[in-house]
DNA sequence: AAAGTGATCATG
DNA sequence: ATGATCACTTTG
């Protein structure tokens, strides 16, 4: 059972403190530890994208779970969001920090993502990794950036982070 | 506190 | 074709 079968808030809390590699065309390496994740959790929370349904830009979140979403934010910053649950069910996690690169625009520019991986499958230029080590704590905390959002979605605790 | 930046999506 | 809207970062 692969963890981006899960649901996605239980999968944005499983992925904190696993591995993400990073490969590059070139042949270097990349790896950062995942610190702080979101959840994004279908068509019924208001503060998904696919919220207003499968659109060109939405239909990558309808695909398999491990699927990699990456768009364009404030026509600067690249997120990087990774598919979870089941198919034609749009939920994703979106990786908000790693060790070394706090912020999602910072977590795209420290491992090199653009849109060119969007829609692609996870494992080649982009894959997760089990070392084995287990948070001491992770903390739970409402969404940022979501003011769109229902006042009911904004309160959910679908932010997680690394405790200290 | 506020601007900078451009794809995307809903209008006309 | 035009305009509003952002899962943000940096600068002052």
């Amino acid at each position: 059972m692969n963890i981006l079968d899960l649901p996605a808030p239980e999968a944005a809390r499983a992925l904190v403190g696993r591995v993400l590699v990073r490969r590059l065309p070139d042949g270097t390496v990349i790896r950062a530890r995942i610190t702080e994740t979101e959840a994004y959790f279908g068509q019924a929370d208001t503060a998904c994208h696919a919220s207003h349904g499968r659109t060109k830009r939405t239909e990558v979140l309808y695909h398999r779970a491990g699927t990699i979403y990456v768009y364009l934010c404030y026509g600067i910053h690249w997120m990087l969001n990774l598919v979870t649950g089941q198919e034609d069910d749009p939920q994703a996690v979106l990786i908000r920090g790693v060790e070394g690169a706090p912020g999602p625009g910072r977590v795209t520019k420290y491992l090199r993502i653009d849109k060119s991986l969007n829609d692609m499958m996870l494992g080649d230029a982009l894959a997760l990794e089990d070392d084995g080590f287990i948070p001491a704590r992770i903390d739970a905390a409402p969404r940022i950036g979501i003011g769109y959002a229902a006042p009911e979605d904004q309160a959910r605790l679908w932010r997680f982070t690394l405790g200290a």
